[in-house]
DNA sequence: ATCCAGGTTCGGG
DNA sequence: CCCGAACATGGA
């Protein structure tokens, strides 16, 4: 079928769909992004209407294509989808300077190489960035897989297409209308749902925070974003990394990542934050990619 | 039972 | 400025 419902686009070198696939498969309770042979099916929203597209790869060249399955789109939601999709899948980045980067003696080389063309996949909306980091705060990261779900299911929209359930994250107007009780049931401690609120009223109050964050500087944006009760250094970089598009943030507080060094250089014990600083002044300009494929290393090997 | 999870804030020394 | 406690739940 050929008609203005699709819309494709030329992927750049060091691009593989299938282990950008993965990352999304990391967690049965993902709600957000639906893998199904090999397509990925999501819900956007633009101008307060919901659009259901898949993504796949193309057979035949090296494009992906996408098709909106629910909705007529016109020439600015397409535009829209079409920026969306391409800053999840980070096309905009030149890996090439990233695996040169990495030295063949280093003991993360054989993982690196090993997840090559995976992109760091991106959180496009501010609100869903910040408030995932906060509910992923000090708790083990299937409960928080299990909280972000609840938060989704109770809080977010579906669309039901063909006989499914696709599900879009919640936005902040909506946390108004919460109480505290309804919170609790779904897991959220007193501190976090605090956290979440205050997140919600700085993206209301800020409108175009992505936009006028991403054009500070590294260390006015993390100064910035930091301003706001419950988002501390870790959340700060967890966010300029996932949705931010800054290439240089180092969650360094990360157990994850204290873990991920543990193991794959065989220390004794976790780097404090400090330490870990120390080691990875060689990342120079790619800590993001750095911690990104870590993490998938813990969760893929 | 005890410790640790993709931390942050707040009060005290 | 640094340190411990509180936060809340679940899995090992």
């Amino acid at each position: 079928m050929s008609n203005n419902q699709n819309f494709n686009f030329q992927l750049p070198n060091h691009f593989d769909f299938e282990k950008c696939l993965q990352y999304f498969s990391r967690s049965e309770k993902e709600l957000c992004n639906v893998v199904d042979n090999s397509c990925l099916f999501k819900l956007y929203r633009f101008e307060d209407e919901l659009y259901l597209v898949k993504t796949f790869k193309s057979k035949t060249q090296d494009q992906l294509c996408n098709e909106v399955l629910n909705h007529k789109i016109n020439e600015r939601a397409r535009s829209y989808l079409l920026h969306n999709i391409q800053t999840i899948f980070d096309l905009g980045t030149d890996l090439d300077h990233f695996y040169k980067s990495i030295s063949s003696t280093d003991p993360a080389f054989s993982i690196i190489q090993k997840h090559k063309g995976l992109r760091l996949i991106k959180e496009y909306n501010l609100f869903e960035a910040l408030t995932w980091a906060i509910i992923g705060q000090q708790i083990n990261l299937e409960f928080a897989y299990t909280v972000k779900g609840n938060f989704i299911s109770n809080w977010g929209k579906s669309l039901t297409w063909k006989g499914k359930s696709y599900w879009i994250y919640p936005e902040a107007q909506i946390i108004q209308d919460i109480k505290d009780e309804d919170f609790k049931l779904m897991k959220f401690s007193k501190q976090k749902a605090r956290y979440i609120r205050e997140v919600a009223e700085y993206c209301l109050a800020h409108p175009s925070a992505k936009n006028d964050l991403q054009r500070l500087s590294f260390e006015e944006a993390q100064k910035e974003l930091m301003t706001i009760k419950g988002v501390g250094s870790w959340t700060a970089n967890y966010v300029l990394m996932r949705c931010l598009s800054f290439n240089n943030a180092l969650p360094a507080k990360d157990v994850a990542l204290q873990q991920a060094f543990k193991q794959i250089y065989g220390l004794a014990s976790k780097p404090t934050a400090e330490a870990l600083r120390q080691m990875t002044k060689h990342w120079n300009g790619w800590e993001s990619y750095w911690t990104f494929y870590l993490w998938h290393y813990l969760s893929k090997g």
